[in-house]
DNA sequence: AGCACGCCGACT
DNA sequence: GTCGGCGTGCTC
């Protein structure tokens, strides 16, 4: 082909000629598109393309040339041409289009698109990665979430590797036999529960767990009755230590080969072969942490999670999803038994309960009372009398539990984390302590101890309360460290081990040893620990958080649990105000009315999740722009806006956030309207960005 | 996001 | 007349 341009512009120099020679190499090869064959049968192929662009969130249909006609099966990877152009001039040609990937959804007879579709480009691997249920369970997700469900899938497929893809998956065990109900017994629903799963039937619960050691066998146990029945089943736990144990369990009542784990611990070459061991149906059960939630189980029977007020249920990739939300949806698209357990409960799980769509499973006082520590309170005023204790920093109370419990066996001592504390307080008189220029919250820098505003930054050089004028800050945390070494001079004959966020340890032994922890990462001591000191309440209980109450019970609780029953003389002493309502749970033990309480504040309040959230963050004319051009549904709140902190994502620009609530039955309507909202600036190429988070975490 | 088309003003 | 500004719309 002789260029069109000929000899035109070529006594010039410099940039010019460059772009005509640029002009005429663009021109001179456009990719054409080549008469490739196409399949005889089903010759179009319906792409999910990974793009996320929410204005593109739909299929597109390509031709399948007949050298891909076998590989092309639905649910595989390939790779397409995307946002090229067909020129009107010359039609039928393609010019430009990325190479983007995608998955085939579908082929089809016929396209109804008007227009000639492009060819794929390639197809990756035959291996079928994307299957009708989550490609559907993605696609809720993504709708519940004002996301894309290029968004979602990245989140639920993961990246190929050929080496592990080559190889073959085991051959499928036949179903175990049904498992005894062991200490499902305890709950006069429990062998109800597994004989549900093993039936074939689908049950939902919601299930506050005792205390002690035995869930993470009564979760396997439930698996095991699923996988009974002949079907596939799915645990997700909040952190790998938590998946160890249920796999453990598992292991010691099946064996090998009936399940695998999936955690970040592995690598992606392990994560992917026994990925694909589930999608192909090998393996027909998985425990793991949240990613696992999209996990491939075939014919699944059950999907269950443990602990859902755990923040690591929160995926960090967007939309950010929640386990238990993924979870819900998945046992309604997939028609599968559902079991939500914690030794906790959630307002979310109440609301389970109490909307009818799961059943309670709990224990009577009686089973509760035999597997439970003795709780006891000490206002954190108590001044210890005791010079040692005084100088441990321990109630009088606590001082002696402890030296008591030390005679027999470990004694485990929560602490939280430091730099914990988002607000600063009067030790005084508790008044918070506010920056005096912009009234913001006071915080100390973890790193250098410095006292400053968390939102305009200047450091607070004197500080006075304006409530009652003592000059005393309530003090931070003291950390889990010099909380050791200060209980270690009280106690010198004890060893003491921490720990925490750099070191966590699974497990102790029997002996008496004191267990400094971070909540979260409390070890489980062998036979139980004698006694738990939880310190700090007021830490747990003073922030700025709507579930503040629920988190700080919750903490508790997992530490409490790790405690002998009271019979064995196990004790737990809290050091928190006793006549507030987590405390008072704490004491009784009484989670799920804690929860029902709550879940009862807050409808009234109008608080999730009852009423439905949305929080928009962005430059303020952005976040205005996107309310006004925006059709909500009738009666949405529209809250703030109010001064949001700056992101690294925004730089340095003052942003603000608006927080958006509907009525119940309202949520996917306002999801909608978001997404669509978003769509419409992106499409008018909007240069702010605007920020839609579904079900905020950190509403205050 | 890219990329092309199209409908108006300054230049050869 | 034609080059080129960017406003608008589409991507199989």
């Amino acid at each position: 082909m002789s260029s069109e341009n000929g000899g035109e512009g070529q006594g010039q120099e410099g940039p010019e000629q460059l772009a005509l020679i640029r002009e005429a190499v663009r021109k001179a090869k456009p990719r054409a598109r080549k008469a490739v064959p196409t399949a005889e049968r089903l010759p179009v192929a319906r792409v999910a393309v990974d793009k996320a662009l929410s204005h593109l969130d739909r299929l597109y249909d390509y031709s399948v040339p007949s050298s891909m006609d076998a590989d092309a099966v639905p649910g595989a990877r390939v790779r397409v041409r995307f946002g090229g152009h067909v020129a009107k001039a010359d039609k039928g040609r393609r010019t430009g289009g990325r190479l983007v990937d995608g998955y085939i959804v579908e082929r089809r007879e016929s396209s109804d698109y008007r227009g000639p579709l492009a060819p794929l480009a390639s197809v990756l691997s035959p291996e079928p990665v994307l299957s009708p249920d989550l490609l559907a369970l993605a696609r809720s997700v993504a709708d519940r979430y004002a996301g894309t469900l290029a968004d979602v899938l990245q989140l639920a497929v993961p990246p190929r590797h050929g080496r592990a893809e080559a190889e073959p998956s085991p051959e499928p065990r036949p179903a175990p036999d049904p498992p005894e109900p062991g200490t499902w017994s305890r709950y006069p629903a429990g062998s109800a529960f597994l004989q549900a799963l093993r039936r074939g039937d689908t049950p939902r619960a919601v299930w506050t767990a005792l205390p002690g050691p035995h869930w993470p066998q009564e979760l396997a146990r439930a698996v095991v009755a699923t996988l009974a029945s002949g079907r596939g089943a799915l645990v997700v736990v909040p952190d790998g230590r938590a998946a160890a144990r249920v796999d453990a369990a598992l292991s010691s009542l099946v064996g090998e080969g009936h399940h695998v784990v999936l955690t970040a611990e592995s690598g992606p070459r392990e994560r992917y072969r026994r990925w694909l061991a589930l999608s192909r149906g090998a393996v027909r059960a998985v425990v793991g942490t949240r990613a696992a939630m999209f996990a491939p189980v075939r014919d699944p029977g059950l999907v269950a999670l443990w602990d859902d007020g755990d923040s690591s249920h929160s995926e960090q990739h967007a939309p950010q999803p929640h386990a238990r939300d993924v979870l819900v949806l998945r046992a309604a698209n997939e028609r599968t038994g559902f079991l939500l357990g914690g030794l906790t409960c959630t307002a979310e799980g109440a609301q389970l309960v109490d909307t009818r769509w799961a059943l309670p499973l709990a224990a009577p006082r009686e089973a509760l009372r035999a597997a439970a520590p003795l709780v006891r309170t000490v206002g954190d005023n108590d001044q210890a009398r005791d010079a040692a204790a005084r100088a441990a920093r321990l109630p009088s109370l606590a001082w002696q539990i402890t030296r008591d419990a030390l005679e027999r066996g470990p004694v485990l001592v929560q602490v939280p984390r430091r730099g914990y504390v988002p607000r600063l307080a009067c030790e005084r008189c508790r008044e918070p302590a506010h920056c005096q220029v912009c009234a913001g919250p006071l915080e100390i820098r973890d790193e250098d101890g410095v006292l400053h505003c968390a939102w305009c930054g200047r450091p607070e050089t004197a500080w006075h309360c304006l409530a009652c004028g003592s000059t005393r800050l309530r003090a931070q945390v003291v950390g889990a460290r010099r909380t050791a070494d200060e209980l270690g001079r009280a106690f010198p004959k004890v060893p003491v081990r921490t720990s925490g966020r750099d070191g966590v340890i699974a497990s102790v032994p029997g002996r008496p040893s004191l267990v400094i922890s971070t909540p979260g990462a409390e070890p489980v001591a062998e036979g139980g620990y004698a006694a738990a000191l939880l310190l700090d309440g007021w830490a747990l209980l003073n922030r700025p958080d709507l579930r503040a109450g629920e988190e700080a019970l919750r903490r508790w609780l997992g530490a409490a649990a790790l405690v002998r029953p009271q019979s064995e003389g196990g004790t737990v002493v809290v050091v928190a105000e006793p006549s507030l309502r987590p405390v008072q749970a704490l004491v009784r033990w009484d989670p799920a009315g804690h929860a029902v309480r709550e879940l009862a504040e807050r409808a009234q309040l109008g608080f999730p999740p009852v009423s439905r959230m949305a929080a928009v963050t962005g430059k303020p004319a952005a976040v205005a722009d996107l309310l006004a051009t925006t059709p909500l549904p009738d009666d949405t709140d529209i809250l703030g806006p109010v001064p949001a902190p700056p992101t690294a994502q925004w730089g340095d620009e003052p942003l603000e956030r608006v927080l958006l609530r509907v009525r119940p039955g309202q949520g996917a309507a306002l999801a909608a309207a978001l997404k669509s909202a978003q769509a419409v600036r992106i499409a008018r190429k909007e240069p702010d960005p605007v920020r839609v988070r579904i079900d905020p975490p950190d509403i205050g």
